[in-house]
DNA sequence: TTAAACTTTCAGAAATTACTGAAACTTCAG
DNA sequence: CTGAAGTTTCAGTAATTTCTGAAAGTTTAA
């Protein structure tokens, strides 16, 4: 497992933007190195690549593997794990957002609904309640929206950023035909 | 600035987790507290009602103004500086987004392109970047669209949410009116 | 069984990030 | 000017997160 410059320069791009997209250096680095790989490795090969302890690559895998983006694989006649990025580019990037979706909204939501059902007791809870309730409906209209979006499957959500803005045209176009009878 | 023990959960809660959305806990309650209060606020009532030190208001609303989530006001005849947050929930949401596809996409994309200029040296780097052509085109199609989704402003976005999965029945229609010719 | 080959766990160390509070700075009324 | 009322900066400390490496755990071949 030799690196060249060029792949080195992006597994550790990777680890500096990992903390932004919601998990650490190490399992950004893994992360890249697992999908510019053509063949699965073992956990000794990252922690030898990556030039960090093999505790270390033991508990990225177990990260990663929550994250459903590591697939593990044996060798018939061997005994050591094999791994490799679990499918496409794709399916790894929707995992990446139901994961976060779930993170980062799930939890607000869930503590929103709460409060909301509780009588505001004064005016100044009265006024919250009124803001509480936009970010509520705002974040569930997200949420649901884009999990309807995932179902769509690749094809049909690829016509849809194809047509970028122009979705707006589509939508009139819709309007004047459901108006039409 | 006295919390009730419901506004102080979602001020909490907000604290907790403002670092999943790109910001720390200090940030996440100041926003919190800006959004609920009716009035503008001074930067020492936040430090008062979030039991935080004034320094570290001052970093937080500097922070809050490069996400431009805050505005700063003057009330006529005092020195004061006063905070509110700055619009609406929906446009607040878009700051967020517009401001999180900066950070966690735009510097990967260009990284990527840099990387996609140069010739292969060998196989293994062969095979990388055509993962990383991909990984390039999904980001910068991701990254497009969302930017004109933003533009299409709210009402229709929201006629767009509403359809949810339904856009995949809007988008047959629009095939075939543009298939007869 | 035993032991070799491998993996996971986790206590403590290292690195990173956030916070405090005092000092420095700014602004303006008198 | 001067100083009172305000804000920002930043060195040092505190809190949090990540990483290491040794010990414990697991699996399988013989």
């Amino acid at each position: 497992m030799q690196l060249t410059p060029m792949l080195e320069s992006f597994i550790m791009h990777f680890g500096e933007m990992g903390s932004r997209w919601g998990f650490n250096r190490t399992v950004g680095q893994i992360v890249a190195l697992l999908v510019i790989s053509e063949e699965p490795i073992t956990a000794n090969d990252i922690a030898d690549a990556l030039r960090i302890s093999r505790g270390n690559v033991s508990m990225g895998l177990k990260e990663l593997q929550a994250w459903r983006l590591v697939q593990l694989q044996h060798k018939p006649g061997e005994r050591k794990e094999y791994f490799q990025a679990s499918g496409s580019i794709w399916e790894m990037a929707n995992r990446v957002f139901e994961e976060r979706r779930k993170r980062e909204m799930d939890p607000t939501l869930s503590l929103l609904r709460d409060i909301l059902l509780d009588k505001p007791a004064n005016n100044a809870e009265q006024h919250a309640q009124l803001k509480l309730q936009e970010i509520h409906d705002l974040l569930e209209g997200i949420s649901k929206w884009s999990s309807e979006l995932q179902r769509l499957g690749p094809d049909k959500l690829n016509t849809l950023m194809k047509l970028g803005s122009g979705v707006g045209k589509v939508l009139d176009l819709k309007d004047k035909l459901l108006a039409k009878p």
